[in-house]
This record gives C-alpha cells, sequence and structure tokens, in this order.
DNA sequence: TTGGTTGCAAAATGTTTGCATGACC
DNA sequence: GGTCATGCAAACATTTTGCAACCAA
C-alpha cells in the first residue's frame, strides 16, 4: 500500500499496473503483491519466503521467481539492482521517481532517501565526462540503523 | 604506474606500501603487480587471466587469488565492491582519495570519475537521515561510453 | 487449442573451504 | 623449524536452463 494515489483495492492496483503482453498467473500476481507490501527492496530469497509464508499450501520453484522477476523486469515495471554490501541481487517495483538507499551493515534494512542527490549535480557530472553518455546511476549510502548504531559488532 | 609520486622501480613500491603482517609470496606480489599496474578495478577472473598470461608457467589457484584479496581487504589496501550492472565483485587498491566510475554498459570499461560529488551533498544527505551512522557511500554511474556510445545494443 | 508458464532437476556460475604439500621468515 | 600460504578438489550459494506437464487466453 505505498504508492497508491487514493485508497483502492489490490485487484485495481493490479488491473491499473499489470503490464501489457505479461500473461497474468497466479505466482506472478503473489510475486507482484510481495514486492507492492514491502517498501524496501527484497532479494530472490526474501521474495520465495514470502510466497512461501503467505501461500503454504501452494508450491512455489525458485525458478519461478527468477523467470518471474526477469519478466517484470523486461516489462519496465521492476528494477534489479545488486548492493555493494550484500552479495545478491535485490528487487524493487519501479517507483514514479527512482529511489536510493540507505543500507544498514548490521540488520540489512534499506531506508529510502527522500530525494536524489544526484539530480543537483548531474551537471556536474557531465561536465567532467563530456564523451560519456550517461544513461543512468547509483547511488548507496551505508552505515548503521538507529537500532543497531549502539552494537555495530557482528 | 599510476599512483606514483615520483619515478620509482615497483620494487620500492612494493616496499612502500606492502601491508605489515601479510607474508610476501611470489603470488602475492604477482597479484599486488596487476592491481598495482591497472587503472580500474579488476574481477577476480580479470585478475586470475592477467596472472596467467604474464606468468604462462607459473600455476595459478583461484582459491589463491580469493584468498589473498580478502587479505589484503583486510590488510586495508584494497577495495572490494559489486556494482549493480556487474554480477560479480570487482577490487582494487585502496587510493589516497576514494573513487567512483562511470562503468560502460557495453565493454564494461570503467571510467574514474576526478571528484566524489557526494562531498558536497554529504550534510544534505545528514539532514535527511539524522538517526543514520553514515559510515561510506557508494556511486556509480552508467551508459556507454565514447567508444560504445553509436553501437549500444549487443 | 495452443503457446506461454510452471515445477522439478540438473547445470552453470562465482566464491569459499578442507586438507596435504610446500614456501617464507 | 614452525607457521602460514598454496594448489587441488570438493562444497557451497545463487542463478540459469532443459524438459514434460499444465494453465490462461
Amino acid at each position: 500500500m505505498s504508492n497508491k494515489i487514493h485508497a483502492c483495492s489490490f485487484d485495481e492496483i493490479i488491473e491499473r499496473n499489470w503490464p501489457e503482453g505479461v500473461k497474468k498467473t497466479r505466482q506472478r500476481v503473489d510475486i507482484y503483491r510481495v514486492l507492492h507490501d514491502c517498501d524496501q527492496p527484497l532479494s530472490a530469497a526474501e521474495i520465495f519466503s514470502a510466497l512461501n509464508k503467505e501461500h503454504p499450501k501452494e508450491g512455489y520453484a525458485f525458478s519461478t521467481v527468477y523467470r518471474n522477476l526477469l519478466a517484470f523486469e523486461k516489462a519496465g515495471i521492476l528494477v534489479k539492482s545488486v548492493l555493494s554490501t550484500e552479495d545478491n541481487a535485490v528487487y524493487e517495483l519501479k517507483q514514479a521517481t527512482h529511489r536510493h538507499y540507505a543500507v544498514c551493515l548490521k540488520c540489512h534494512t534499506k531506508i529510502p532517501i527522500k530525494t536524489c542527490p544526484l539530480h543537483d549535480i548531474a551537471e556536474h557530472i557531465t561536465e567532467s565526462l563530456p564523451d560519456f553518455q550517461i544513461t543512468g546511476h547509483q547511488l548507496e549510502i551505508y552505515g548503521y540503523c538507529d537500532k543497531c548504531k549502539n552494537t555495530p559488532a557482528q
């Protein structure tokens, strides 16, 4: 319920955001729901265990999760990224404006950073890289969150 | 020969920068040399093939490369990072000032960005994350380099 | 009905570890 | 000479792929 404009059901959200050309299956809707209900990027393993927690009776395969994350990415509604502090990829539904995170090195919580600071200095970068055609960027802050900062050791 | 102050031999560089408590072996010196002679971060596989190209007669094990990269990292002379555009880690000797790169999505060249733009807006970030203890950050620009920008497709 | 999707298992990839041998200080 | 590093192979974790059965359009 993070990116709703006004109150509406999950079915309506699905209806509105579902990408064209992607067949709507039970597994894909479930994966979409997990990503939608979470406010931070998730790893494939986290998505997998969330699915099996919410629907213990249904069977899910890792390959299905990976294949559908790829399908969502190709359809343009999901972004995959690899954070320098974790060794596996994380996935999140594409936001209206892209986001960056502060990642806690201890508990791995990912706190969205409100503004994209890069925006302010994009021209600065373009100046120093005149021949490079910039298509994107990634910024990641790391450190310790409020809960963990007093006990940073493992 | 990238970070020399004035002209000096590789032996002198090694002598000056070798970390304490790290035994100096042939393999470690060779790995150091590969990293030192390159101006961009390298993956373990790239380091491995550079070693075997320079010293075809000597045997190198992947495990040795990984273990020694870890040893260098623990000794504080190397930084490991995972770029969002590549799915494996890259390694480089720690620079006096930390660096960021513009990564070409086609040929994977990594062009160092002269200044760290984050510096200018560190306080901006601190303001919006008052409870988060920042210990570091990672910034990565991606797109297409001069050579590849006219043929971005694979 | 039919082509795309799923689940399973196996393969591929990148990285780590156990252990006997070997090299540095 | 003792300790730590090496090479090899095997283990490991994550991700990808082949294939037959299945399901949504």
